[in-house]
DNA sequence: GGCATACCTTACGGTGGCGTTAAGACTCGT
DNA sequence: ACGAGTCTTAACGCCACCGTAAGGTATGCC
């Protein structure tokens, strides 16, 4: 999913953003506060992971702004001090969850899933489906009638944008945003070429195709013919 | 570990202590406040995890006076609404963590761990074990189709950590933390040596290969092909 | 039908992630 | 203080994957 992370502290917010990513998560940085708000009212994310103290502009700050404008997307809040008070005040302030230092990664991911599947529609952790293809976050695995499927990482992250928009199409705009982090035109077929792939790995040898172009558009993943 | 349960809520209750045992916790239950916390000042658990709402004691009460008797254990407060307030006063009353309805068993359980986790005492120590691999915390034995194994300490833990995690991939930045206790990236390539060499050990020699590299992602123990 | 546009497929070189080996640093116990 | 065992770093080679380009195929418009 798509994640804002601001951080001041470029080491800390390096070490998170890797992190992220090696799971599977497309990331986006900040370093101070005024930066942050702007991306965060600018663009689409799924989840924001704020730091508490931020040059410029306060993190708390940030989330009464955001809920002043009822921008509803989850928040959680990160700090350097785990007293009762700090939790409180990061939850008053309209956050949804609080995590202090010493950052785990891995419980800082757990709690992102948990917060956007709180959120959003609800459903096992990670695991989508579409007829009989199915992929699960947590073990990067994708099978379809039962059968493993070997994908590697773009294909993966690109075959998640898309069940994750099941039903509906997606434009190659979306596409670059969202699975490349591209927010221009590449001027290439980048697309094409990984979708031709992803094609071969999950349709054929398939009766019913699940991948379908929209010629003029883009792409959709749907059962329905 | 050992959980205390108190919820009042027969058919919640039953639910979520299979759910835990099914996770190899030891799971003791108490169906009103009162029992509850007499069961918490009379044993010695892991973490308690209490309902909101509690006949003849309330839940937070429990917390009050456990916290008024210098109780360090970790406490988790379950509660059907989601309302800030409601987990202000959670917090403010000394829990430790929150979780609302509807319970996600899984989440439960992430987050008991973390709780126990940043409260100090290392994980539980059993058996673990992943096909015909299996390995005894206690007695720090590890054997593969009854064959034993020697490691040395570091891939011990190295096991250990994929091993409670087998099923799912476990990124660089996950082993660093939970192996070797950095919180950075120390830029050289340990993991992979340690990995290499923990291969050499459990899977040269056998059919079925457990330990598996996900490309950009990192490992998964796993005894799917 | 012919043409233009959009899309698909294949091939290929570069990059970087990964595995292995070996050598140096460290930590024990004796 | 020495040595055995262990951990870490660094070097090097391989190969999977990615992105680009080029040529081929389908689709829609006139």
């Amino acid at each position: 999913m798509k994640i804002l992370l601001v951080e001041d502290d470029r080491r800390a917010s390096e070490y998170l953003a890797k992190g992220l990513r090696e799971l599977g998560h497309l990331v986006e940085q900040a370093f101070d506060g005024d930066s942050g708000l702007k991306a965060a009212e600018t663009a689409a994310y799924d989840v924001l992971v704020l730091d508490r103290m931020l040059p410029r502009l306060d993190g708390l700050e940030i989330v009464k702004r955001l809920r002043a404008a009822h921008s509803p997307v989850p928040i959680l809040i990160l700090s350097a001090l785990d007293e009762v008070d700090e939790r409180i005040q990061g939850l008053r302030a309209g956050g949804d969850d609080y995590l202090a230092k010493p950052y785990s990664l891995e419980e800082l991911a757990a709690r992102l899933d948990a917060l956007v599947r709180r959120h959003g529609d609800a459903g096992p952790v990670g695991k989508l489906r579409l007829a009989d293809l199915e992929l699960d976050g947590r073990a990067r695995r994708v099978t379809r009638a039962g059968r493993k499927i070997e994908l590697t990482a773009r294909e993966f992250q690109l075959l998640e944008f898309l069940l994750r928009h099941a039903g509906q199409v997606v434009t190659r705009t979306m596409i670059l945003e969202g699975v490349w982090d591209y927010h221009f035109d590449p001027k290439t077929n980048v697309i094409d070429v990984h979708i031709s792939r992803l094609r071969q790995a999950i349709d054929k040898g398939f009766d019913r195709q699940l991948l379908h172009t929209v010629r003029g558009a883009g792409y959709t993943l749907t059962e329905d013919p």
